[in-house]
DNA sequence: GTCTATACAATGATAGAC
DNA sequence: GTCTATCATTGTATAGAC
């Protein structure tokens, strides 16, 4: 069938997870990754546009998730209720074995400067995409703005405490609960003007 | 005296900016700006820790400014109080001179990814400094969070403005302007549950 | 349509001389 | 503190194999 192995691109991922984890991710060259997977550096970089990519390019989808959690909600629904939903639909791709994957690769980006800054690159363009999603739906934009900030600030938070725990609680639970105690913060702006 | 001119690095930044805004970030050899300002790359290298740092070296600054007007702020004073002063002496680093630069610079920043991306790690950096700064003058940190992310919107906005105005207005006022939409933004979330 | 081989330019690190 | 020189690595480009 086949003439080459399936899957080069997750071939590539986990290589490149091992490695890190073995000998951190500088002390990692592209041509190491690549010949563990099976394949060259020529391959590696036609796949992924750069050496962090391998890593993030997963990310991709959510932003595209994101917007379609605004896009679809109802067209009763308020600004709050559009932005949670962008959040629901985002949190439905993260499945057991990414919360694995996570535990395995979170403390390798926060080791590395260059890894940490795609990551918080990959979070602007969150930040981005649902602030853009809330406008298309008339949200006003400042309101928009700050909604997209809260929204993906709460995804943040209930992700790394899902990372983290052991119990079985899904991660759009984490989410929402830190989204509440955003919301009674935001609330607290106004009691103070 | 001086066996070498002084300003190194005022002397690459003004060769980096000149050669970027004549030929692009990407077309620009590091050893070519080197030469312009007449030293060699290993200095230029010694001096800045990578070729996009030349251009985003005095935001550096910015962090430590940000948290010294919150540190400093009086201890009667309410949380927003102290967000917005830790605003105020972020802004008060910004001379007209920077202006110009900036209407040189944020085209190039906008046109390239890689700039692109130290310009959002140098925002959440802004945001997580303001973020622990409020966190240490005892802000709960819920609403440490929710104010940085308003704070710092509020600023970057309020750079955009002014940096495209011809009006002699002082950033500081733009970023307040901003910041007040923000604020009526966030009560509106609490209208909304 | 996917992979390989090879050559290449540029970043960034390092060592030693002035 | 700067220079020259050399080096490994990333990332690109090309041309061809299966």
């Amino acid at each position: 069938m086949a003439r080459w192995e399936p899957d080069a691109q997750g071939r590539l991922l986990r290589a490149a997870l091992d490695l890190f984890a073995e000998r951190g991710y500088e002390a990692t060259t592209t041509a190491q990754i690549a010949e563990r997977a099976g394949l060259t550096k020529t391959t590696l970089f036609r796949l992924f546009s750069d050496k962090r990519e391998i890593v993030f390019q997963g990310q991709a989808r959510l932003v595209a998730l994101v917007k379609r959690g605004v896009e679809e909600s109802a067209s009763e629904a308020g600004a709050v209720a559009m932005m949670s939903n962008g959040l629901r639909e985002l949190t439905s791709a993260h499945t057991d074995e990414h919360r694995s994957t996570g535990r395995i690769l979170d403390p390798i980006l926060a080791s590395n400067p260059d890894l940490n800054e795609r990551a918080i690159s990959k979070r602007f363009a969150l930040t981005s995409a649902l602030e853009g999603a809330l406008i298309e739906r008339q949200v006003d934009k400042w309101y928009a703005g700050v909604l997209a900030d809260l929204g993906i600030r709460a995804y943040y938070g209930g992700y790394d405490v899902w990372v983290r725990s052991d119990d079985s609680s899904p991660l759009i639970d984490h989410v929402l609960e830190q989204l509440k105690h955003l919301e009674r913060a935001a609330e607290r702006v106004s009691s103070e003007n």
